[in-house]
DNA sequence: TTTTCTACCTACTAACAGGTAGGTATATTT
DNA sequence: AAATATACCTACCTGTTAGTAGGTAGAAAA
């Protein structure tokens, strides 16, 4: 990995685990074991090193979209919540949701960045419904973008509440998600 | 309101609009008029005023508990959903949203005051859940908790996320919610 | 061989952060 | 009237922040 991807990696895990404002470069260069001003050699300032972050889990998002592609919307839908349930396991939460949750103190470039990244992630998903729906793999009685929404939030939400809570929680969460869409349910009666 | 209820209402306001560690006590001072030494004299630190803004929340979340006690689980929902409503309207988000995300930021005290409040909050809502299930208002088919979860998470993600779609998009994850709850649904079809 | 480029570096700055020490005007209590 | 408590204040300190200016060793290109 290069310096400059290194600094993305970096950036990005900072983020999304103590939040944009809560990072500094020098938490950067002191892991790399480089200094401060070598970051603004790559990145002119903090903007841009976000929006780079943001590029970036853009892209990987798009890599795993390419992966499951052809695979059914219930196992495209399962991976897409695994890596939040991999997110879980490092005690992080999601880019949207932390970024989202500082919005008022970034620049709008990066703002706009964000939001266009979330509408990808929210459009994505409401093909995956709409496929998993005409399959007969699906069914929800709302409208597919309310399903999308719906799911997003409890996965992003779920990153977040379940660190105060426990990890299991978190999974439930995911597992019930995909359970739910299920057109049948074996319903167990836990009293 | 005394000069204490104000620093604890503008830190609130502050940490939902801007996170936690984008809030200075120069925000507060200059908009009460007053010095930053003197928040100091009413919170010896930080995460003191941070304590007191969640034990405010939790105050004011045990308000409306005692106040929709005697109401129906539909309207007592309904009047908890409307909170976020209106935090939606003001272009913030929930407490437990903004101090989750920098969680690994704050001391171990601010960190354990929250989990309590979140756990107060997600406890509240089973009962409710309960009540409206025994009474026949709501039916869902995951257990107590997991739904609590789910509406909670909706609600907290639906906040961060709507943030960078459109608040409509909130109105209607809220409705939503309500919506799935009741037993009899009326199914439209929108394609 | 000389020049240019890459990938850093040292050294610095201005702004801002939370926090502290000690002072003071006013109101309240004794 | 004297003592005390309240609710601030001025002045200062130390640490950290993002960011800048300009230098340099080594590799690549001309």
């Amino acid at each position: 990995m290069s310096t400059r991807e290194s600094i993305i990696h970096l950036a990005d895990q900072l983020i999304r685990d103590q939040g944009y404002n809560a990072f500094s470069f020098y938490d950067i260069a002191k892991t790399l074991g480089i200094k401060n001003a070598s970051i603004h050699y790559y990145f002119p300032g903090k903007t841009q090193l976000g929006i780079a972050v943001i590029k970036e889990q853009s892209r990987r998002f798009n890599v795993l979209k390419q992966a499951v592609a052809d695979k059914r919307p219930a196992e495209q839908l399962r991976a897409f919540a695994h890596t939040y349930a991999a997110t879980r396991q490092e005690e992080r939460i999601c880019i949207v949701g932390s970024l989202a949750s500082d919005l008022h103190t970034l620049d709008t470039e990066t703002g706009q960045s964000l939001a266009l990244f979330a509408e990808e992630v929210i459009e994505w998903l409401e093909t995956v419904l709409e496929q998993g729906k005409k399959l007969g793999d699906f069914t929800f009685a709302v409208p597919t973008r309310t399903k999308a929404l719906l799911i997003i939030t409890n996965l992003l939400g779920g990153l977040q509440l379940t660190r105060l809570t426990q990890p299991q929680d978190f999974y439930t969460i995911a597992e019930t998600i995909i359970q739910e869409l299920s057109p049948v349910q074996i319903k167990e009666n836990n009293t």
